[in-house]
DNA sequence: GATGTCGACGTGG
DNA sequence: CCACGTCGACATC
C-alpha cells in the first residue's frame, strides 16, 4: 500500500519567456526551473490525486511568476516550502525576499544582515542553492560595487531579469 | 592609485 | 580535501 501520499507535483508554467516547471510539496511551492533545463516529460501526468490546494497554488504561482518576469512586485505569491535547506540557507533566502523590486544588495550585505558578516562566500553558495529562482529574487544579489557577479542558472537570465526592473549592473 | 594574494564562512562533490 | 555566483584587508609597486 501507500502509507503516505507522495505529495510532490510538477506542473509547467507557460510564459512569454518559455516553459517553467514548478514543483509543489505539501507545504507549498518548493521548486522552480528555468525553461529548457528540464525534461518536459517530467511534469506530473494529469488525473490521479491532484490536491485542490496544488491547483490553487499553481494559479497563484503562475500569476506571481508573470509579474516577477515583468519586474513588477508580486502580489499574492503561493506559500513557499523552504523546509529543504539548512538554517543558514533559509536565513539567506528570507533576506533576499526582503529586497524590493528594482533594488539590489550585495553578497556582503546579505551576509551582514543575517549576522555572519564574513560568511560572504557561503551566501553565494546559498544563493546558488535557492530552489525558487525569480520568485525568491536571487538575481537581485550582486557582487560588491554593483558588479553582476555570477549566476548558476545562467548569467543571461540574471541580466534579463535585472534589466526589466530597471537595474543595470556593471559587467565584469 | 593600481594590482596581486590571502584568509574567512557554509555546503556539496 | 577542494571549489564555489565573494569581500575586505594588506602588501607592493
Amino acid at each position: 500500500m501507500k502509507p503516505n501520499l507522495q505529495l510532490h507535483f510538477e506542473l509547467p508554467i507557460v510564459t512569454a519567456d518559455g516553459e517553467f516547471l514548478a514543483s509543489y510539496s505539501a507545504q507549498g511551492l518548493c521548486g522552480l526551473n528555468f525553461p529548457k533545463t528540464f525534461n518536459s516529460s517530467k511534469a506530473t501526468p494529469g488525473g490521479e490525486a491532484m490536491p485542490v490546494d496544488v491547483l490553487a497554488w499553481h494559479v497563484l504561482a503562475t500569476k506571481a511568476l508573470e509579474l516577477a518576469l515583468k519586474g513588477r512586485p508580486v502580489k499574492n505569491p503561493p506559500p513557499f516550502d523552504l523546509s529543504v535547506g539548512t538554517d543558514f540557507q533559509r536565513k539567506v533566502w528570507a533576506a533576499m525576499l526582503a529586497i524590493a523590486p528594482g533594488r539590489t544588495q550585495s553578497y556582503g550585505e546579505i551576509a551582514k544582515s543575517i549576522g555572519r558578516p564574513k560568511a560572504v562566500r557561503a551566501v553565494g553558495g546559498a544563493c546558488g542553492a535557492n530552489p525558487i529562482p525569480v520568485l525568491v529574487p536571487c538575481h537581485r544579489v550582486l557582487a560588491a560595487n554593483s558588479r553582476i557577479g555570477g549566476f548558476s542558472s545562467g548569467l543571461p537570465w540574471k541580466r534579463k531579469l535585472l534589466a526589466r526592473e530597471g537595474v543595470t549592473p556593471v559587467e565584469v
